[in-house]
DNA sequence: AAAATGCACTAACGGTTGTTAGTAAAATTC
DNA sequence: GAATTTTACTAACAACCGTTAGTGCATTTT
């Protein structure tokens, strides 16, 4: 009857959302059983919920926390004045790489089983996600508009920003053939010198 | 005991497994059941067991229909003299995009899904896709022997066209933003105006 | 018309799912 | 040290899973 293994300061709820985490996103969160995760804690299925409410929240909660995490960036980089439109899309996309290279589990997750949340988390969750994709185009119309930016659609270039980035899941599986550096200095470059103006 | 109301000339098992694909994609391949999948083609589960031998079977049959296709393409651009590196690139790439616009389901069950292949399959899917890489780079080095292609490495250009297309997916359900051909035209300078040597 | 095949049905199987109830031991608070 | 809270356990639930067996009607082939 030992307790749950959670180092330094993380309570165990946090512990067992980042094994959540690594589970949902190596068989998905439907192919992932209650029994499967508290194998991976080291406990019985039962146990887990006296941590937990349920499956449904453990999703929500790495959902929202890395959704939250970029709204926050944007936030940020909005009432910064100090930055050319062209060097704010890139910090975007340098935090997005940074982000997939960093915590692939939690990015992961984010973008392919996030539809398995339940509602109203499910609405909330695509209403904030389209309304991150308008506040990056703001950003571009604005690099348009001042002549930094080329002729390219502003939606068509979040679309790219947003997917490219997905590659990195890819890397991840076989690493040796570039650093994570490298990575993403030739993202950067490819995707900026496709947009800027000449 | 109406039976499986299929058009034209294709087969109930194809039928069927249109039908699996818009359900795979939807629900994933995991949340979707038989009974689901029976509803969908308006017959009762048990009697799918007369057109298709299982479940697995179903995607097994959308991932390498897909894949094949890719192939396919790779195939016939390799013989190919006329055209150059760059030109082979757009090809592959403009060819990714109309299969993302034109077929969403297979694309996104052969993206999403594939992992949840058995073996066999699974492995010689993942080393079929390793190898698509692989050929894509061998053409862009190509590329960058004869100065077309700029410092970017292959490894990394290849990773983004792949994964590029992807928003697409994102753009499917908020068709009014842009038109499909403005999609595939913005995506497509995009990425080879940032390629470019210049 | 007879025979053979195709196909959808009902019923059921063994296994798995997320979750709850009840209990007892361990850790914490008093 | 006693009282209280936290936590892990076993057992079990109703629902659902993919799939098989067996039956009979409908269609096609002979």
């Amino acid at each position: 009857m030992a307790r749950i293994q959670n180092n330094k300061n993380e309570t165990r709820k946090e512990f067992i959302t980042s094994a959540a985490a690594r589970l949902f996103r190596e068989k998905g969160f439907s192919a992932t059983g209650m029994r499967d995760l508290a194998g991976e804690v080291g406990v019985e299925a039962a146990s887990l919920y006296n941590h937990i409410r349920s499956k449904a929240e453990l999703l929500q909660e790495i959902c929202f926390r890395t959704a939250n995490q970029f709204s926050a960036q944007l936030n940020e980089l909005e009432l910064d004045n100090s930055q050319t439109s062209l060097q704010k899309v890139e910090a975007i996309l340098r935090h997005h790489i940074q982000w997939w290279v960093a915590k692939p589990d939690d990015m992961l997750v984010t973008n392919n089983e996030s539809k398995y949340l339940q509602e109203p988390y499910l609405s909330t969750f695509m209403n904030e996600r389209r309304l991150y994709v308008r506040r990056i185009e703001a950003i571009m119309e604005d690099g348009i508009r001042k002549g930094q930016l080329s002729g390219i659609q502003p939606y068509s270039a979040v679309l790219t920003l947003l997917s490219m980035v997905r590659g990195i899941e890819f890397w991840h599986r076989t690493k040796k053939n570039i650093s994570a550096e490298a990575l993403e200095e030739n993202m950067v470059k490819h995707f900026i010198d496709g947009l800027r103006q000449r």
